[in-house]
Parts: structure tokens; sequence; C-alpha cells
DNA sequence: GGGGTATTAGAATAGGAATTCTAGAAAACT
DNA sequence: AGTTTTCTAGAATTCCTATTCTAATACCCC
């Protein structure tokens, strides 16, 4: 019953994600958003509380679709030399096919959608997928490395995010897609780290 | 002649890096420096015409003191590879010792100081300091790699920058200094990946 | 001891953008 | 046909902060 919407949820999320990868999160208007989606800003405000909460959702949405699939192949029983490559190339491919949803993730950083005033529920929500992200790296560490403490965590988040995120960065902020030359450099460092991580392991049972 | 200054330029530059450092740039208020320092807003006015200045100030100043001092031993006459490991260890040491100056750096970008607004003379500072960088990286990759074009450049860059960068950011920005064997991983992977692209390089003469 | 000048002071102004508000419109239901 | 409910419209409001402005100060030099 009553009216039935002439501008859909998601198209005025997608706008808002395409204008924030253009001008970055946080120079996103309300206005542009509207002037994008052709809608009037009430009728953004109709939908959502306030521009925290686009910003908020656009984040969240991304990081949890991403976050899945690159931590899926982390938790198989491969070999976890290969596990890890496995979603280190996943980055590299995900990266190419998705290059506006790859420049909010890498060129900008969580505080630029203004993680700071989130309300209670996306706080937890970001929780939740921190937690989950840990946790993935976590398993993953016991299986490279024989333990799971803090100082391997952080190796292997060296290993699989900070290194991948830091050779694909330039390229997507310039709007280039990273060569395959570079990812072959990516790959072939992150898989030295791994395996000369796994032989100075403590040897696990 | 002329009442003497009771606030230095000095002293606004220092606590705008501080503030900025604390609460991050885009959020520095001309009213917070003003605070900190002591001084009027119409003090600062006095010596900066506008926000944007002192943000371009603060960033410029800093990078182009630590690039200096980074790109030093790239250019010496001894192995290409311990050259490069010694300005990655560089970095470790002066992301160490100057933890708010590496906050601005390392966990901040070059927009999140306004740069897209910055005058003509500052974006002059900001070009000459981006090809030193370019200059000095390429000079390394023809001692290194026997060529100096856009492939090797960028590969010089990921070793030599984007990876250092990737390793620290994440203590930097949760406010702990790097642990010791994040370090050793990170001049390790360097290490290797250094090797590796002399290696596989075109043996030059 | 008065003029000249750089600085201090902070109140007033201005502009941009988020958010609110009031009317009106378009279905669905009865 | 009237009522209810949800949405559209966009003008008006509010907030926040950069920037401007005017007056007052303090020191140097003559």
């Amino acid at each position: 019953m009553g009216r039935p919407a002439q501008h859909a949820e998601a198209t005025i999320l997608e706008c808002a994600k395409q204008l924030s990868a253009e001008i970055g999160p946080q120079n996103l208007t309300i206005a542009s958003v509207a002037e994008r989606a052709g809608a009037p800003v009430g009728s953004i405000y109709h939908r959502y509380a306030s521009r925290d909460e686009i910003l908020a959702t656009v984040w969240l949405d991304l990081v949890e679709a991403f976050q899945e699939s690159f931590l899926a192949p982390l938790s198989g029983d491969d070999d976890p030399v290969e596990a890890g490559l496995a979603a280190v190339s996943f980055t590299c491919r995900w990266v190419r096919r998705h290059p506006c949803e790859a420049r909010l993730m890498l060129v900008h950083r969580r505080e630029d959608f203004a993680s700071e005033r989130w309300s209670k529920s996306h706080r937890q929500r970001a929780e939740r997928l921190t937690a989950q992200g840990a946790a993935g790296l976590r398993g993953y560490a016991a299986r490279l490395l024989g333990r799971a403490g803090a100082a391997e965590l952080r190796s292997v988040r060296f290993m699989l995010v900070d290194l991948p995120t830091a050779a694909l960065r330039r390229d997507i902020e310039a709007g280039v897609v990273p060569s395959k030359s570079l990812e072959a450099l990516l790959l072939d460092t992150c898989g030295y780290a791994l395996r000369r991580n796994r032989a100075q392991a403590p040897r696990a049972k």
C-alpha cells in the first residue's frame, strides 16, 4: 500500500558508490547523489537517515562481499602456501573486475566513510566484519605456522593483505589496471614470504 | 619596526602538524590550531593566507625532509641490493623516531591535505618533489636492473616505497611502534624481491 | 612623545552542505 | 469516492567553519 517508489534504494546506493569512487567519499554530497540518481534530496532522506548511513552502507556492503570471497580459499585443506597464493590471486582478479570498488577499498580508508560517526548498528556490523577477518586469518596462521598468536596474525596479514594492497593501490589510484608483470612480482614475493615463514615456524606436530 | 611577533610561525606550524596527526588533516580547523597555539585566529591569518596553505606547508616540509634522507643511500656506489635495504631500514628507523610525522605520511595521503586546492607555488613544490623522487628511483632502477623504463620504475617503487608503507602503516595507525619482527620480515621480503628482480634483469654490460 | 608599522584580538560575515519541513501526488484498500 | 499510507519535491533552516574586518596594541625610529 502507499505510493510506489520511483527511486530504488539500490539505485541510490549505486550512485553514491560510483560518486564516492570518483570524487572520494569525503567529498560526497547528498545533493550530488540526488542529482546523479535523478531524485530529490527529500527522497534520499526518506530512505536513509543521514549521509553517514549511506557511506556506512556503501563501505560495509563492499567489504563484506570482498572479504567473504577472499577468506574462502584460506580455510581449505590444501597446501597453505597454495591457499595463500589463491587468496592473493583472487584479490588481483577482483581488482581487475571491479575497478570502482577497488578504488573505494584500496585507495580510501574506513574513516573516509565517516566511520567515527556511524550508529551503533553500523559499528557492530563493522566489528563483526573485523572479527571475521581476524578469525579467518588466525585460522590460516595456525595452518601455515602452527601457531596463531598476535605475531603470527600480523605476519599473515602482512603477506596476504598489506602486500597486495601495496602492490595494487598505486595503479588503482591512477585509474590504471595493474599490469600482469606487477601481479607476477606480487605473487612471487608473497610466495617467497609464505614459504620462508613456514620454514621458520616452530615445527608443529 | 612594528610590534614584535608573539607567536612564531614555527609554533603555529608545529601545532598544526601535531593536531593533524592526532585528528587527521581533514579535520583540522583554524580555531583548533589557534587554541593549541594560544593565538587568536587573526594572528594565524596574518601569517598564512588560508587553511590550505598551512596544510600544504606541513605536508611539503615533511615529505621534503623525509625524501631527501630516504633517497641518499640509493645513489651510492655500493651493491644496489644493500643500498635498497639501507633505504628501507632508514624508513623503519625514521618511523620509530618520528611517530607523529610517520602518521601524517603513512596513514594520510596528500589529498587529505587539500592538495587539489593548493596554490600554484605549492603545486610546483609538490611537482618538484615528485620529480626528484622519481629521478632518484629511476637512477636506482638503472643500477639495479640495468634499465629505467616505466616497468622498472614501478618495480622499484613497489619494493622500496609501497612495501614498507604497507608493512608499517597498520601499526602506525594503531599508534603502536612496529615490532622488530615485522621489520625483519619486511627487510627479508624486500631483500628477496630486490635480488630476484636483479637476477631476472636483462644482463647489463 | 609622535608617527609608522607589524601584530594581536576576536567579533562579524559568508558560504557550503546536511538536515528538516510542508505540500502535494500516487497508489492501495474499503 | 474517500481514506490511508508511502513517496516525491524542493524550499527553508541550521550548523559549522573559513575568512574578513575593524579596532586596539606595542614597539622602532625620528
